[in-house]
DNA sequence: GCCAACGTTGGC
DNA sequence: GCCAACGTTGGC
């Protein structure tokens, strides 16, 4: 089992919007390093939801249902995307300055790297930011 | 709205 | 293959 952090900006695609939906496939990845994580994800994997911009915080869990396969917004074949279904929502988001001040998550990709949308996460990490949102 | 970080592109 | 220029992202 692994884990991992996507980005959205609320406005393009909202967790809100995401649990309405119930399922979505995680498309827009333009980058390579983004894109290996994103070939990385498997079935059961589960994915701390991000909103940058407005949040800037982690609203949710979701859980990987379909392991990377061609995006079907181009025909270009360096880009995947997996689907993803809404698992639960935080009860308090965790704002990414909560995260800057957590000792042992100050070097997630997330503060390190900020352009980064999607990033491998390791079990202690992702399970401190989500005993912090609960 | 500004700026820093950083990935990508293209000229040489 | 290097590196400058440029574009994009995202925090502030």
């Amino acid at each position: 089992m692994n884990y991992f952090l996507v980005k959205s900006e609320p406005f393009k695609y909202s967790w809100e919007k995401f649990n309405i939906d119930g399922r979505t496939f995680w498309d827009g990845v333009r980058n390579y390093q983004a894109r290996n994580t994103l070939r990385d994800m498997k079935e059961g994997d589960l994915v701390l939801f991000y909103h940058s911009n407005e949040d800037k915080a982690v609203m949710g869990i979701a859980k990987v249902v379909e392991e990377s396969y061609q995006d079907p917004t181009t025909t270009d074949p360096n880009w995947l995307v997996v689907d993803l279904v809404p698992l639960e929502s935080l009860k308090n988001p965790v704002t990414l300055a909560q995260i800057k001040a957590e000792e042992m998550l100050k070097d997630i990709h997330l503060v390190r790297q900020g352009r980064l949308s999607v990033m491998p996460l390791k079990p202690e990490e992702f399970d401190k930011i989500v005993a912090m949102g609960s």
